[in-house]
DNA sequence: TTTTATTTTCAATAATTATTGAAAGTTTAA
DNA sequence: TTAAACTTTCAATAATTATTGAAAATAAAA
């Protein structure tokens, strides 16, 4: 696809699919990335049937999405007056995004997986071989620590930054 | 499981499972991190014919899958004399794992996003909704950097820490 | 050469994961 | 209350992704 003349519309059209690709590369499922793409290039929040409605993807589905959006804090519920639907916004600071997703994964993912690994030193077991393996777990928990470790840091770091930096679309 | 007072070989069989199910979370595939894992406990390198065996497996799933850790870098093919199979070992510096992945996955998936973020900005259309997706567009440019930037950062900074500190287990 | 050992490929199939859509559940307004 | 508006659930199904296994290709030995 030719970019330079691009309308707004296919602009955003090409993001959500961008968006919705990278993440299925990464174990996020396409269409939740996509719901988040959309809710984030909207200027307005979305109702469950205008997402239906873009996306062309079951009232289900979406439900279902956006829910997983709203546990993983990166999607809003918003009370429009007037309305009885709800309505559905991004945090347009995308760095908050990456943090949440971090956070998630560290608790769900990361951290059982330490644990395990702390568990399985204690074999009894003092063979060369058993010595070996428990040095081979020894790296992991630590290179396992460590991506935590420069991953915490570095939301830390640039919390700062970020504050004085991104601008928020979105108060 | 009761960990405690585990052999040794079901603690290798434990790892192989965890990393396993850690990686498919993580959109790797099971099996390749199965045959990683368990390359990387053995002591010895490991033929096509070993590996089927262990893991239980065909033929056809463990050449794929090696030859896809071969080329990210992180499992090497060793020639045993007198011996006409090839056979196959795990880099035993976890480290080195992770900085191989990061690269590859940075290589295939973070730079075509970039790149497709930095094309859309080139849209001719300066209404306000334009002007905040463009906004939006620059957000997500500055967290994909950003990361990419934190983990090349993150594999420099730690290099010398690492040499001086991780045990190669086999050299 | 020819034979035998070994690796690679890939169409068929299995396993897994995502999606639908309609029914059941909730909430609000009248 | 009841009805209408809206949300949630989940069994059935579709789509995707992984795996098998046997045939083709390749490499080494005889």
């Amino acid at each position: 696809m030719y970019i330079c003349c691009m309308k707004l519309e296919q602009a955003k059209e090409k993001y959500i699919q961008t968006w919705g690709s990278l993440a299925s590369s990464w174990g996020i499922n396409k269409t939740m990335a996509q719901v988040h793409a959309l809710l984030l290039v909207s200027t307005e929040p979305l109702s469950t049937e205008q997402i239906m409605e873009y996306l062309k993807i079951s009232r289900g589905n979406v439900n279902m999405n956006v829910r997983a959006l709203i546990d993983w804090g990166i999607v809003n519920k918003e009370f429009i007056s007037g309305e009885r639907k709800e309505f559905f916004s991004a945090d347009k600071d995308i760095w908050e995004l990456f943090k949440q997703i971090t956070k998630e994964r560290k608790k769900r993912e990361i951290e059982p997986v330490l644990k395990v690994l702390d568990e399985l030193k204690n074999i009894e077991d003092n063979s060369d071989e058993a010595q070996e393996f428990k040095q081979v777990l020894e790296d992991l928990s630590s290179v396992t620590t460590k991506v935590n470790g420069i991953l915490e840091k570095a939301i830390k770091a640039d919390e700062h930054w970020l504050l004085s930096n991104l601008t928020k679309l979105v108060k």
